[in-house]
DNA sequence: CTTTTTACCATACATTTGTATGGTAAATTA
DNA sequence: TAATTTACCATACAAATGTATGGTAAAAAG
């Protein structure tokens, strides 16, 4: 069960980097670049090797262009409305989890929702977080760059496996507690190396089943 | 108390049109308008019409562009990067509540989540959802370019009042389903005048406060 | 080994796009 | 009334942009 809707034929690593430009591109709200800046981006000497790769690109279905329009090209995301995101893995509201090296899964947002480079999302397993209304399979909004205050939500891996609980410190000791009283509350001091403090969950995403 | 940050010389109606056109366009995350893509827009029969109005929008200071670059046109906005959502209103989970013409209210999201002009936030009020794991004060992300199916939440206005309820049509009934068996069912004929459904619920937002 | 694919370069050309310049008519201002 | 502003049209031109065509070399596939 890995799933892929669409057939989509493979990409080489050139054609995805040019794609993950254009991407990155659009998704900062700045206008689509033209075959010159993409190439002078890569280095190359003139617009028709580009131009060959944007070729490629849209036959293989990933790109959407209208002629003779400049800065057209698109993206093409299998649902138009929403964009898959890498899910790095899966939070134990309750026991700690695996959370893993690279991306297990794809979630789709609707495209409205934007996450930066900053953050990432994490599925949440277990209903120890029920209590402060995070429920399994609810999606939760990672940000590595927000300063990290008492009663924060943090993500936190322990010994290589990682949990969402909320965070208090108390000198050199650090609690992480559960909302439920199930799960009892980890203590380690600030200093031990197994503890590494990943970010802080800013939000909580979840889409809504139409059954 | 009316605030005007930088003194800006007031605009025509028509440079005022014009430079709307190009907000909306940059707000929908499509690609600036070319000089003659506004040209037809208005129904002017050449582009040095609007060249003028950009120059005089530009002289304003309302317009920013980069000299022979296409699609170079960018809005100056007071409020640099971050955008406050309108929050339209609040839409009662259980009774219904007012929907307000304008917006009420404005939710700092963070600045990485950025909904399209076709989606809108309301805000929860009430507690008759919470079989469905939304709770009062939740963000309901509501897009109105969605199909609306049988089973999908659906944010609706029925006589000047909103309500989110888990639509289903049988034939030409439509009933409107409470998640909280405490709140009965509405059932409307779909002809009746005074039920607008406005959009599908695709997802809520919850901003988690580390208190 | 031959063929195909990939990744690049070069060039030519038509269209699009931005820009400069000049003109007309109505409304506004001095 | 005369001068200015506003709103439009027309045209010309250079730069930017997309596109078509052909070529080379290395790697991969057959």
């Amino acid at each position: 069960m890995y799933g892929k809707k669409k057939m989509s034929i493979e990409l080489t690593k050139i054609q995805k980097d040019i794609l993950d430009f254009i991407i990155e591109k659009r998704s900062n709200n700045s206008i689509p670049p033209t075959l010159a800046e993409i190439s002078e981006r890569f280095g190359y000497k003139n617009r028709s090797t580009v131009q060959q790769h944007l070729n490629a690109l849209e036959k293989k279905g990933y790109l959407k262009k209208t002629p003779n329009r400049s800065r057209s090209i698109e993206p093409v995301i299998e649902d138009k409305i929403f964009v898959p995101r890498p899910v790095l893995g899966e939070v134990a509201a309750g026991n700690p989890l695996v959370i893993y090296p690279d991306s297990i899964d794809s979630v789709e947002l609707p495209s409205f929702v934007k996450i930066a480079a900053t953050s990432f999302l994490l599925r949440v397993k277990g209903d120890s977080l029920k209590d402060a209304y995070i429920f399994n399979g609810d999606l939760v909004i990672v940000n590595t760059a927000v300063a990290i205050k008492n009663g924060s939500f943090v993500v936190a891996v322990l010994d290589d496996t990682a949990v969402i609980k909320r965070y208090m410190k108390f000198g050199e000791e650090i609690e992480l507690r559960s909302e439920n009283k199930e799960y009892k509350t980890i203590k380690i001091n600030c200093n031990y190396e197994g503890l590494r403090l990943i970010g802080v969950a800013v939000g909580i995403y979840r889409i809504m089943d139409s059954n």
